[in-house]
DNA sequence: TCTTATTTGATAGTTCTTTTCATTTAGTTT
DNA sequence: AAACTAAATGAAAAGAACTATCAAATAAGA
């Protein structure tokens, strides 16, 4: 934890930006909520129990901040909110993503399934891949039971 | 193109609902322009052309509704606009897209890379997919002798 | 034709996010 | 240490995209 703060510290000063105390707390509440998806307005809530004073233009701010440095990659689950999630130490690419059409839940796929479609891809189409963003919309494990036609449930909230 | 919206008239009544004027006029717009990733507004502008007295909530709605009934798909680029586009006929899953940092342009790919992929997910996180959505960030072949650093481009704009 | 339900356009309202600006904080220079 | 300069912050206003409301128009059914 303080390692990787200071990690951050250090690729803040590089592009002469300040570990403000402020910061520090939104640092500090994205890692410990690595697994959560936050919208912004979360992690101002959160921030806040540490640092009432806390604005949230400033969570903002260092949200688009850290985006910008890419210590934080910026989401979109077609709920029409952002939402931000620590990016893993020396991670290339983004993990992948299952959404639930009937719970709304979201979990992970941290395996990079995408590496020999990203060499077809750049060879083929003549495009340098930088990143990606894999997303598989449909029924988890948990509602497998619940769901009768799955299809049905595909519409709106997918985008 | 008669026969495609004829198709839509079809899906509507199906549900009970009516190909109104406005409806045929942004159905027509939308097949029109199906490569094109349109935001609301963009649609809104160009249904005006063809029927200058629809309302910008019409066609808000019309996409919705579309979307609902999966004529459409919701796009979501990470620059704060919702884009519809046109379904593929009988496509069962999603097309894939190819975003440039540099220039903004969105290419298209056809095919679906994704099928052993999806059946490695079904099987391993025991998730039942219906849809996916796979976007590539990156330079495109235009932008290739342009952009130096491509690592550099990364950050705000991806989601 | 009369009645009823659907759809529409205009506009007001919401929600999420960004901008503005005066104040605070943190370095730097004397 | 005091004065200066730039960066960062909080509060509030503004902006942008989208949604809800509601009276009027349109269409379907009796
Ligand atoms: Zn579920
Ligand atoms: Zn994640
Ligand atoms: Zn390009
Ligand atoms: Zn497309």
């Amino acid at each position: 934890m303080e390692k990787r703060v200071n990690q951050i510290k250090q690729q803040l000063s590089a592009h002469n930006y300040k570990l403000t105390p402020q910061r520090e707390a939104t640092v500090r509440v994205l890692i410990e909520n690595e697994e959560a998806h936050l919208s912004a307005e979360d992690v101002y809530l959160l921030v806040k129990e540490k640092a009432p004073e806390i604005g949230l233009a400033t969570v903002y701010r260092t949200l688009e901040l850290l985006s910008d440095l890419s210590v934080i990659h910026k989401l979109n689950f077609g709920d029409g909110v952002t939402r931000y999630e620590f990016r893993a130490e020396g991670a290339e690419h983004h993990h992948h993503h299952l959404i639930c059409l009937n719970c709304g839940e979201v979990d992970e796929i941290m395996e990079d399934l995408l590496t020999p479609i990203e060499a077809k891809v750049e060879e083929e189409y003549q495009f340098q891949i930088v990143d990606h963003r894999l997303t598989f919309h449909g029924v988890c494990r948990r509602c497998k039971e619940v769901v009768a036609d799955p299809k049905k449930l595909v519409g709106a909230r997918v985008t």
